[in-house]
DNA sequence: GAGGTTAAAAGTGTATACAGTTTTTGATTT
DNA sequence: AAATCAAAAACTGTATACACTTTTAACCTC
């Protein structure tokens, strides 16, 4: 019998496919699925406990979000993105949050505040349980979390696209170190933003990004166990 | 026997998948096909000549560009974006696009300037024809040129996706004489990138994606007529 | 033993089959 | 004539079948 381990913080997991899209994209954000890794449709069909069609609408879908690569007749494998792409998703994220924040400031609300205060005490506690999957997951959803309340749904939705790539990007490259320093600095923009200090929270949302992207150690560690052991 | 009626501005048409996928959008975008039509999986099937394995991934495609909506058990409609979600689409370019001007002022050249001026000059060409398919399609290719002229892939790709649900709304809303307008500022865009001027070629990029979303008649009108005819 | 050749195995790509759902049609009732 | 209901037709969702390609393994040659 398949499992499906999603804590889903977005909407129903209605069909079949999305609940293979969703358990597959955990398992690859939390790196039990090593980039580079084959996924070979029948042995995920056999897992999941349906047939190949399902299962290759899914592989199908996440090449589209670019987590997966596609290769003709040779099957589907863990995207493993290269120091230029990652550094051209960091630019378009510093073009689209520059200007989120802005926006952010201007409808400012002590509702807002609240939340991303309450949002930034979770990620606390995850740093400190040095929970490593659950912080990545956070720290991401951190950025999508304003966009939300933005009422923007098309910008949180390509925001999230973005930053589901920057995950696998981040758990590639990024040092536990980095992390917690994400995390503070989160503090400080939602500081600013509750100051509606629109200058200050601006700066620090750039230096923020710079400063996530400056911090991925630009080298690849290469292991890649079995694929079935990582769903289980 | 199907036909392939594209004009290609990017990448090899290679899969049959891809060929389906680029038909349809054509269709819609120049709303051969309208907001709201039914696609019938085996119609387009026997279209194309292949099997609705083909369609259905085509389908499935594009419901994750927003061009269709796949409604479960019912089937695929062309999609017929609300008024709110096409002002939240243009927020997210306006987000964009100034940011990206920017960093375009940044790294001009006079080669990329060419670029720009060529595509202005098409522009005109179609505008001059009262050509309402290649007119649109060429608007919005000059802000994927920019993006693309920045070397910046994903960059080019989101905004590329953006445009594309734009079109839609575009061709659901928009007035010839919006269109015209268009074409003249995109050339006031050039000449101010051509100067370097940052803060005004900003500004009219701004002022340009307002007046495209203001230019927007938000009512709708509504004949659906056959799909096959849409296609041959 | 390294390199190359070929047959088997594994895997992907597409078509088809079939079950379940929705839509249409036509008869029946009021 | 409008509303209601049932059966038929049309359509979608998923599984399976099969052709073709790639990978693997075994065998032969030098």
């Amino acid at each position: 019998m398949p499992e499906f381990p999603e804590s889903a913080s977005a909407s129903a997991p209605t069909s079949s496919t999305e609940l293979i899209v969703r358990s597959l994209t955990k398992a690859i954000v939390d790196h039990r699925l090593q980039p580079g890794a084959k996924l070979v449709e029948q042995k995920l069909a056999d897992h999941y406990g349906v047939s190949r069609t399902l299962v290759r609408q899914a592989l199908l879908q996440m090449s589209q979000h670019q987590l997966i690569r596609l290769e003709p007749a040779r099957g589907a494998f863990v995207a493993a993105p290269s120091v230029e792409e990652a550094k051209q998703v960091f630019s378009v994220r510093r073009m689209i949050e520059a200007e989120m924040t802005r926006e952010f400031v201007r409808g400012v609300t002590p509702a807002k505040i609240r939340v991303l205060r309450d949002h930034v005490e979770q990620e606390q506690r995850a740093v400190n349980n040095n929970d490593a999957t659950s912080r990545t997951e956070l720290l991401g959803d951190f950025h999508v979390r304003m966009a939300e309340l933005m009422g923007n749904e098309v910008l949180a939705q390509v925001l999230g696209q973005l930053i589901a790539r920057c995950s696998l990007i981040t758990l590639m490259y990024q040092s536990d170190h980095a992390a917690e320093h994400s995390h503070d600095e989160h503090g400080a923009i939602v500081e600013a933003l509750a100051a509606a200090d629109e200058p200050r929270a601006v700066a620090l949302m750039q230096a923020h990004l710079l400063n996530v992207e400056a911090g991925l150690m630009f080298e690849r560690n290469a292991p890649s166990h079995d694929v079935l052991v990582a769903l289980s």
